[in-house]
Formats: C-alpha cells, sequence, structure tokens
DNA sequence: CGCGATAAAATTGTGTACAATATGTATTTT
DNA sequence: AAAATACATATTGTACACAATTTTATCGCG
C-alpha cells in the first residue's frame, strides 16, 4: 500500500471510531496490518499528528486524539462560530465545479440515508463539510474546521445510528438541510447560508449531547461528579 | 541535533523569513546543515507540513508555505475572528501560571524594543500570542491561530523593522497594548480583552497593509496586472 | 535553431539493520 | 513483604543502502 493510501486509510479508520480514542498505535502492528515498512508509517504519523489525529509523546509511540469531556465543552464553543463563517465564505466563493461535487457528495449521503447505513453517512457528512471548506477557501480557517471535523464525524456515529422513529426523522431533516445550504451557496447568498449552517448545527448538537452524556443518565452519584 | 531541536529550529527559521516563502527545501543540504540524517528530517518535515509550515508534493519535496496576495486577503479577513475569540477564552481560563509566563515573555519584548531588535521583537511577540493561545485552552481555534500565527509573524518583521519616528511611536504603542491585554487577562474581563485585543489587531494591521502592498506603489500596469 | 526522444544525474521514497530508550520481570536487600 | 536494583524484553529513534521518480543534459532530426 502507498503512503498516500496509509494514510487515508489512517484517517478514515479514526474518523470511524475503527481505532478507538485515545488508544495506542502500535508501529510493528501497523506496518504488517497494511504491508509498509516502519519509515514510510512514521512519516505518515507525524503528519497526523501535525493535523490532530494522533499524539506523538517522543520515545512512546502515537495514540489516536481522544475525545474527553473538557474538550467537549470546547467544541461545542467553537462549532457554530467556525461552521457560520465558513458558510458564509463559501457562499461569497462558491463555484460550479465545487456545488457539483457537493451535488455529487450529497446524491450518497442521501443514498447512504435511504439504506441505512450510518458508516456511509458519517463518511459523506463529513466529505461535504470539508468540501464546503474548501470551497471558502481560506487557510486560515481551515485548520479549525479540520479539526472540529475530526470529532465532529466521530461523534456523528451516534448519531447517524438512530434507533427510533424520531431520530431517523432528524436525520431526513438534515439531509433537507444539506439540499438547502447547497442552494444558497449556488445562489450566493451568504446570509442564507450561515443561516441553514446554524440550523444543521442546532440539529446535530442536540443528538450529540447524547454522546457526551448518553441517555439514560447513569444515577450513580459517583460517575455523575466525575463528570 | 536532536530531532524536536531541529523541529523548532527550522520553525523559527521560517517564522523569522531566514527561509524564504516558497523556496524549495532540498534534504541533503538540510541534513548536513543540521547534522541529521535523512530519516528524523523527514518526519520533521512532515509534521511541519500537518502543522501548515510547510507543503510536501509528492516525490518532489518540501517547500515552504509561501504568502501570496489571495491568502493575505483571507489573513485580514479571519485574523480579527480569531484573535478576538482567543482572547475571550484567554480571559475566562486565565490562571497565575500562564499569566506569570506571558509577564516574562513580555519583558523580554520591552527590552527586545528598548534595544531595537525586530528579530527578538518577532521573536517575543509570537511567543506572546502563543501562550495567550495556550492560555484560551481550545484545541479546535488554535489551530486557526498557528495557522494565522506563521504569516502574521512573517509579516511583522516589517512591522518591527522601523525606520521612522512614527513606526517607531507604533510599537512603543504595541507594546503598551501588551500589558494593557495582559492585565484583562489576569483581571479575567474578556469583553475588554476583546476591545484591547482588536485595538492591537488594527495597528499592526495598518502596517502590514505596506507588506502586501509596498509603499510606493509600481506604476508598472505590467506588475499591476500580474498581481 | 527549435523540438522531441533518450540517457544521465539528482532527488525523493522505502526497506532493513542497528542504536537508544522505555517497559516489564526477576532478584536482591532491608 | 515491600522497595530498590539489575537484567531482559519490547518499542521507538536513526543511519544507511537501494529503488523509484523527477529533473537535467545530451543527442538526433526536421
Amino acid at each position: 500500500m502507498k503512503k498516500t493510501e496509509l494514510f487515508d486509510t489512517l484517517r478514515w479508520q479514526i474518523l470511524q471510531l475503527d481505532i478507538e480514542p485515545g488508544s495506542a498505535l502500535d508501529e510493528v502492528s501497523l506496518c504488517e496490518a497494511h504491508n509498509v515498512s516502519r519509515t514510510p508509517l512514521r512519516e505518515v504519523l507525524h503528519r497526523l499528528a501535525g493535523e490532530g489525529f494522533v499524539r506523538i509523546e517522543p520515545n512512546r509511540g502515537a495514540s489516536v486524539s481522544s475525545m474527553d469531556i473538557t474538550t467537549m465543552r470546547n467544541f461545542f464553543q467553537t462549532a457554530p462560530m467556525i461552521y457560520a463563517s465558513i458558510a458564509r465564505l463559501a457562499a461569497e466563493n462558491a463555484n460550479p465545479a465545487k456545488i457539483s461535487t457537493l451535488r455529487d457528495i450529497q446524491r450518497d449521503f442521501r443514498l447512504a440515508v435511504e439504506a441505512g447505513h450510518p458508516r456511509d453517512m458519517a463518511i459523506s457528512n463529513h466529505k461535504l463539510h470539508e468540501t464546503i471548506g474548501d470551497m471558502a477557501d481560506s487557510p486560515y480557517l481551515s485548520p479549525s474546521l479540520q479539526r472540529l471535523l475530526i470529532d465532529h464525524t466521530r461523534m456523528s456515529q451516534t448519531f447517524y445510528a438512530a434507533r427510533n422513529k424520531d431520530e431517523r426523522t432528524r436525520i431526513m431533516t438534515a439531509c433537507e438541510q444539506h439540499d438547502d445550504m447547497i442552494d444558497a451557496f449556488e445562489a450566493r447568498d451568504p446570509s442564507r447560508a450561515v443561516t441553514l449552517t446554524l440550523d444543521h448545527w442546532a440539529l446535530s448538537r442536540d443528538r450529540m449531547d447524547l454522546y457526551v452524556r448518553p441517555d439514560p443518565l447513569p444515577v450513580n452519584p459517583e460517575v455523575r461528579d466525575a463528570v
């Protein structure tokens, strides 16, 4: 397997929670698993570290970036601002090629929703928001967007693994919102794009709360205090 | 030289424009210069790439991130928002240890100003804003702050290389603003911290414009078109 | 002289061996 | 039995050799 593939593979494995947050990454086992030597693997790990997927402690190897409660608080604080700014820029910078890409991704997303495949939903959703970030074309904002999306996608696994009818309805709503957002980008309507984006955020935020505080809440007082 | 040192060395060389933006980085010459083999050097380059200091094109090596006019436009658009948000969080999360660090760095900055050492000013200024970012303690905002600071520090070389009295006065003002900002952080006054930060931004912005559009403007029409 | 193909040189990418460091275990000491 | 030490093992870090690729130089041809 080539290095670029390896990078993408590990990236997606992390995003899809195939590799648990916080878990240690053993170099030799990864090498055997992906059929590369340690030299390119380590280079990939260093890049992943630079982009926030992984944490490298000198002489102690790499581990997947963790998602603890304190960072979650920051997440909910920061996400709406970044998403809104990105949306604004994306609407200002919209071009037909990127809009077309967005439509393609959104088609995949809708198919995944109709087929009820949580993994594919999460993947398409990530790609969609990543592409919006590309369209915004802001080298200064996209680092934060990328960092947000890492944790957003990991958390959204819960969101898309819909169990009851209400949750499935929410996913349908999110799907419609995507279409509306793309329409707003295409129409180059920044303020509408921002509004729709914030609505979209609010919808997924309500569900992601459950990731941090799983439903039903544990009644164990010790656990509550720890949180 | 160890790998962590090498990382910092290259980082500062890029930030201080010792290595020109856009210039190619030859692996073997860097190895000889810093007395390491290519393996650790390449790992460092990959990490620098992940953090936005460097750009790696497969099979074509690494080059220092460039600063063209289009990215500059994004810079001025994005910077105030990120700086303000970071300032707010820094004021909310202020703790004595970090405040003390800030005071130390600011002391260095003032010394550099009084001694008239542009390089040291730029370094201290970078460290100061980086530490404010640490204090804000937001894993989602700091990637963008870091990316902004890369270009801000590189541009500020112009700012600190003061030639006339007016420019030196501006630097003095910036120095005072640093103190006021740290006071606001220490007092845990978010809104004041944000206001002061935006003032500080406005001051340096006015000077950095000159970097993008050097004074006096070239009247050559070909150059204008190319830009 | 310009253009394209081909060969040589230089540069980047990968595999492997070995060194340095950290971790785990057994033994000794109190 | 607990703590400390020394040793063995496992893991990470680095150097180097070679493979793959790109860049440069050379040559032939119209």
